[in-house]
DNA sequence: AAAACTTAACTAATCGATTAGCTGGGTTCG
DNA sequence: CGAACCCAGCTAATCGATTAGTTAAGTTTT
């Protein structure tokens, strides 16, 4: 591998000259930059980050640690990353805490030690005390994506969360259904909480509340959506429709409807938050709040070069996007059917 | 940010000491040792890893190039390599050459400066000019991952796609379909001439021909595939069954179906390589070959780590992954149904 | 024409680690 | 007893770039 001293051995120049000719960082004649610039063709020369960045105090390198890598949600994120890192002259690492505050732990030391110029966190758990993560210096650039910690002066971005959770269930009420249940993240994560707390809001808006029977929570996984849903879906009188709160999720509890042998819509409906893309040609199509990820992600490693750049945190700035109802066939309207009687542990009122 | 002198002073002892410590690389007198630890937990120091790849030559890096993010198939193996890479003590770099040779071209020099210490390529394009990418000196360790480019030498780990192919299409065929059709990848892309190659191969052996109209190629995409398979299926005599490359453009498949106004299983068969995960309770459930997508990652991240121990690539290694069938319903077998008259161009040899 | 600037290029210090080579004190052995 | 050897720890060179400071030549000013 050549070094910048081949270049100025081959170019009969000293390596200032070199240096000045690929950063263009001073005025170099035009006869030395083409003798530069062929020693460099000739040699194949590329200057070597480690050495730039020892000097220079950066590394170019952008970190995205996200909560699990598994979910297509993240996934998605990491697509519009890499395109924004990218744009903006940076490289994109990646990080799964896989939901677990150690791994998270680990992860943000390990990024310190990378010297890291910025990372995009989805956070987890609920403390904030290791993104205080340089006692003795100045923190490393953060953006909190999707998720914020309580108490943290972090740029963020994230979606109206209460929003998403009121309009779907809002689309659910006005197709008469009244006797809803949920499948929601953890409580302890914003995500999970605010979509639950915006359904909550709807309903009292409406005078009706949510029974705590007909509300699950699980980790943002298909397999632990499908086995909550079971579980809710096998009581006595089931919800006739559920808020879903996260796209992987709704596939769980479709599959948990598919293999209680019910139809959805037909028995019950389906609304959730966020989806997975392309299955737009499977039935049924679910009905869903969307948020403008790309945008979210650009916006968020624009904060974060912003910070870069200044060299440190301005005023914390919480950007929020909101989410938009999409109309899938995931739910029906109900049909006038009388409630036989107050449902206690009593049997379903059948229609017609 | 503390460095390694600020401890050897708070130490008392010399930075030699402190690096000997921290890498246990000689041996140090159980007092200094204990010195030196209390030094570096005060000053929360942790070593640069810029000033330590400097002089080592290493950067701890691996990079991940794939094809296309927005395919969830990449996005698995991106999940994937980050668990294999962090459990041998690497970090992943992510980027995406978008199935463009140039990016692909000016991903590995960036590659190559930021000295990562070795790359996992699903190459795009035919040439493998531009990975013989050093030279003046050693190339990076390098395994291609899913595809193969000729006369390349590096390490590969691939599936059996002529088999995939295969499979898939004699499960069509045992269900009595004759009138077959494909949506495939780029026919210059190995995994998308292989399961071509794998289906031509299986009808051939039962005396049948795919007729050139019926085989349409697209690039890996939903989209790209929604609108071939429209063309396709829009064709006078459609074929009764579809063989699908891959899972993404499976759903462009099942997209362009619905919107047909055609139901499958009823009105067409599909299969596919591939599928898309976590879809199970939707309709209807993708019959498909799967391959052992962690296994394979697993084993290029081995691979990749063995040629960067080993210091250069030793014989080039050739792993291939056998795919085997899943079975859903989005196949059914053919009810004898005459065939009105020879659509125009060429007879049908109807079987009743 | 001497003093005062400019300019293009160079020399050498520097970033923060690793490590070859050295030192001085303690053992071992002929 | 002194040569030979060990050992723990230190000094200083080194990795490959950037850049502050210097120099010599040329240009402008007075």
């Amino acid at each position: 591998m050549a070094t910048i001293k081949d270049v100025a051995r081959k170019a009969e120049v000293s390596t200032a000259t070199v240096s000045a000719v690929i950063n263009d960082s001073a005025y170099v004649s035009p006869e030395l930059r083409a003798r530069v610039l062929a020693a460099v063709r000739d040699l194949s020369y590329a200057p070597s980050l480690a050495a730039r960045n020892l000097k220079r105090g950066r590394s170019q390198l952008i970190a995205l640690v996200v909560a699990d890598l598994a979910n297509p949600f993240f996934s998605r994120v990491v697509w519009a990353a890499e395109a924004a890192v990218a744009a903006w002259g940076y490289s994109l690492l990646i990080f799964n805490s896989d939901e677990k505050p150690e791994v998270e732990r680990r992860i943000l030391a390990r990024v310190r030690t990378l010297s890291c110029d910025g990372v995009i966190l989805v956070p987890v758990g609920d403390s904030t005390e290791h993104l205080q993560n340089d006692p003795d210096g100045k923190p490393i650039p953060t953006v909190l994506f999707g998720r914020t910690v309580a108490g943290d002066r972090s740029d963020t971005v994230t979606i109206d969360n209460i929003s998403a959770g009121r309009q779907a269930t809002e689309y659910l009420l006005d197709l008469g259904h009244t006797r809803l249940g949920t499948i929601t993240g953890p409580l302890h994560v914003t995500t999970g909480r605010g979509r639950l707390d915006g359904m909550l809001a709807a309903m009292r808006s409406r005078g009706l509340t949510l029974e705590s029977r007909y509300i699950r929570s699980g980790e943002f996984r298909e397999d632990a959506a499908y086995s909550v849903a079971r579980s809710l879906l096998e009581q006595p009188a089931r919800p006739t429709a559920l808020y879903v709160a996260s796209g992987l999720m709704a596939l769980g509890v479709m599959r948990a409807v598919a293999d209680l042998g019910l139809r959805c819509p037909g028995d019950i409906s389906i609304a959730s938050t966020d989806t997975i893309p392309g299955i737009g040609g499977l039935r049924p199509r679910l009905t869903r709040t969307e948020h403008p990820l790309v945008d979210m992600t650009n916006e968020a490693v624009r904060l974060l070069v912003d910070q870069i750049r200044r060299g440190g945190p301005a005023e914390p700035r919480n950007v929020v996007f909101q989410p938009s109802l999409v109309v899938g066939d995931s739910c029906a309207p109900i049909v006038a059917q009388p409630v036989a009687s107050p449902p206690s542990s009593a049997p379903m009122g059948p229609a017609p």
